[in-house]
DNA sequence: CATGAATGAGGTTTCATTCAT
DNA sequence: CATGAATGAAACCTCATTCAT
């Protein structure tokens, strides 16, 4: 109902809005930048992750991590892309979030049936809620999250995997 | 980006944009008309739980429960609260949010607090984290939700309160 | 920059906007009905004057006091005719003003010459000038005068007729 | 019932309207701004009248031509001040139209008392009325007076000041 | 007659974008 | 490159008017 407008993005870049337009050509395009380079930034730390062929737990645990250290490095960006996705999707020009969304599932979902498969977890999870659980639980945290606060991503992910992992019960 | 306009609300009414002024004030006020309204019910089934006095396990249950129930029963209230709530909130207008926030905040922590005191939850949880993870889970859910889907807001809550409880690891 | 409405008016009548339209056939028609009608009182008074043949300053004073009367019997007509009869000019419906105006410029301009030539006022008196500072004067007291106020509308004739006729001077 | 739009102001400018919001904030500050000018200016004139401390008739004189000056050189902020000057008092923004109204009243006043007191003006005048009449009267002329027209304003300062102070009797 | 929901034209304002300087 | 005036489409809102009930 308010959002962020083209002369808001160049105050803060010192500017006046016109001369925006010598470094891109649309206010569509500096989302599309933005995106763009931290989608692939943070899929390749996924890949690396992945690659390095370590089991679904561990695995699942640097994910969970690399999410947080994401929360934490590129913070307007995933804010940007929390906020503006869903509405940037039906938009041709960025039909490589689909995309992303799509590999993103394949790439949790896999390292989650790979845990069900190895005895790591659950036998009975439901693993496609599990997936947005965590896929929300995570990337939501933008909302509160502020880079140099109190606690750090890398505890709060901590925090998280545990909750994530062992639930918040009491163990028997 | 693309907002929702008022033309917009007023074709889903079927009538056009200067009728809806007749019934309200202004954007605005349908916002809060709308935001208002639910928070209320909301609030008045959070009141009813937490009042009948069960352990901290069945009540967290319960307004876990119960705000799966919103989710499918007010789904745009939902969407629109996640939407806008952030935005909004600087709007003296709708100071009444942050009210809402800090009774939602201590309603759920007071739970959590009593569920460490009464050994059902760990005694080393984050209680602080821990909330801002199951309410940012939770109402992140409405993301994706779709009411009359495959699977029931009840299905869903009780596979969330399974992983939020215990967890996603295999019991050993 | 903030004119009266026609829900404005029907508040005013205690009936809804819409119901007007059973007693006229627009917002313009209500307009023309009062300025016809005052105008029309207030020209019958000024005829009768006019026609009781006094000489030249006797006329002139009764037509100050009939104008001050006006004001203060037809008080919001009188307001009405100060605030729009400019704008409706141009509209062919309410030609009638211009010969109003007309007919009241020859009618006030008449008496002022027989002054002149009577020798009741002074010759050297430039009767356009005397006529426009008369006729604004006269009206523009609309503005402040209040129906029921401290003064009768007749001592404040009283008290313009001594200025207008003798000013502010001290005599010598 | 048909007043001045934003495109009107835009379209005498010569830019479309939604231009004008590069130099000013809403339509109501254009307003402001010209009132404000226009008042400073004209208390400014009023002002090195008063100190030049001439006798009270000398100065009631300067102050009825300062006035018909600004009618010619300010026409149109005149205007807009005669029109809206009423509406916009209720507007908080606009306060100090209320506070030079009082101002305007003190300095107007302050001149009649003390001419009546050093004999210059009647000793019988009403004050108060009297300051309406010439008030009123100076400024309504701005509906008929129009810059660069047969008589210069200074011309039509002087017969109004004729009127004013002499009358337009005979003398005897 | 009165109501009140609805219309539609037109008003004020916002904002991404262009472009001469 | 940066500026800032200008554009034009589209947003929110107002209001005289119509009309089924």
């Amino acid at each position: 109902m308010k959002s962020t407008t083209v002369r808001d993005i160049a105050d803060s870049a010192g500017i006046l809005s016109g001369s925006l337009y010598h470094h891109f050509d649309s206010k569509e395009s500096i989302v599309d930048e933005i995106l763009a380079a931290f989608l692939d930034e943070l899929f390749g730390g996924y890949r690396r992750i992945v690659d390095a062929g370590e089991d679904a737990r561990t695995t699942l645990e640097q994910l969970v991590r690399a999410s947080f250290g994401a929360i934490d490095l590129r913070h307007s960006a995933v804010a940007i892309y929390q906020d503006e996705a869903k509405h940037l999707a039906s938009n041709p020009r960025f039909d490589y979030l689909g995309e992303r969304a799509r590999e993103f599932r394949e790439l949790w979902i896999g390292v989650l049936r790979r845990g069900v498969a190895d005895g790591s977890f659950r036998p009975d999870l439901d693993v496609e809620i599990a997936f947005r659980f965590i896929r929300d639980t995570v990337w939501v945290a933008v909302r509160w999250y502020r880079p140099g606060g109190q606690r750090s991503a890398d505890t709060i992910a901590s925090e998280y995997l545990s909750i994530v992992l062992n639930g918040i019960s009491a163990g028997t």
